[in-house]
DNA sequence: TATTTTACTACTAGGATAATAGGAATTGCA
DNA sequence: TGCAATTCCTATTATCCTAGTAGTAAAATA
């Protein structure tokens, strides 16, 4: 399951996907009201995203944020990964920030590793593999 | 990410597969000690999992458990399930046991969901589509 | 310099995680 | 009948994570 920040967080990317625009700032509080999400959670969120070029900011007046890329290409996966963590189900199988599962007895003749890589590469391919764009244009059609 | 208790859960499954056979009751302890789990932390695993019906128990001496079918007919989603919840990234995408996102605006015209949808089925193609028996021969091959 | 807006630091309530402890209930065997 | 093995049940605990809130500092612009 996602956390609800990790949710919050897509979303917002989401919003500043389909208000992109060479010279656009988005405000905080624009966003917050748009997607109901606190506003001081989202302002922490969105500094994330920052540390992590998912977003560009400005502050002052005529301040705000926007999509360091164009939204073709920033994969939902992407934005997932910075407030959530890795995609994989384990640590073992986690390509971007891969690290040994403490409770693993001995990694080399592990029985459960094949599966949950099968299974980290098939999330990944979803998650990647849509852009926010896509995600932008995919409101209402659930197929696809 | 799978908690610790799920991938216990799972290695204990994987370890009573290994082990199946008719009247063949293993005991807590030998699969505490093979797998490297908490006695006691097991126990409770392993009640869960035998309230979910995917191992039987006995009492008193030459108890133990066993799975409640053969290990090709258990799937590693099913054991995650009942240990860590849905497979879904949300619980609107869960088809396990779905549910309304609190931090949800307006289900209908969610931008969320279709790739939710997507990253639910692939995860659920993967898990279910590899049983108890599947992961005890594909030890050592992370192939297949 | 006043206002807008992001950035930073600290704090908190509640819940989940990963156990541990102790004993009760059940079964088989001598 | 009693003892030993084994699962089963109820509590308790320490630690961390989640989902925020609050207050203030820093920057940019008009």
């Amino acid at each position: 399951m996602l956390t609800s920040k990790g949710k919050y967080a897509l979303r917002a990317a989401v919003y500043l996907a389909r208000h992109h625009g060479a010279e656009n700032w988005t405000l905080a509080t624009e966003i917050a009201e748009a997607e109901a999400i606190p506003k001081k959670f989202l302002e922490a969120i969105l500094v994330e995203l920052r540390d992590n070029h998912i977003v560009t900011s400005r502050r002052g007046r005529n301040g705000g944020y926007r999509l360091s890329q164009a939204p073709e290409r920033i994969g939902a996966g992407d934005v997932i990964r910075v407030i959530d963590g890795p995609l994989a189900l384990t640590p073992c199988t986690s390509r971007t920030q891969p690290g040994p599962c403490h409770d693993c007895v001995d990694p080399a003749i592990c029985t459960l590793r094949p599966v949950l890589q099968k299974a980290r590469d098939a999330i990944a391919a979803v998650l990647d593999g849509n852009s926010l764009a896509d995600l932008v244009d995919s409101v209402g059609h659930s197929a696809g």
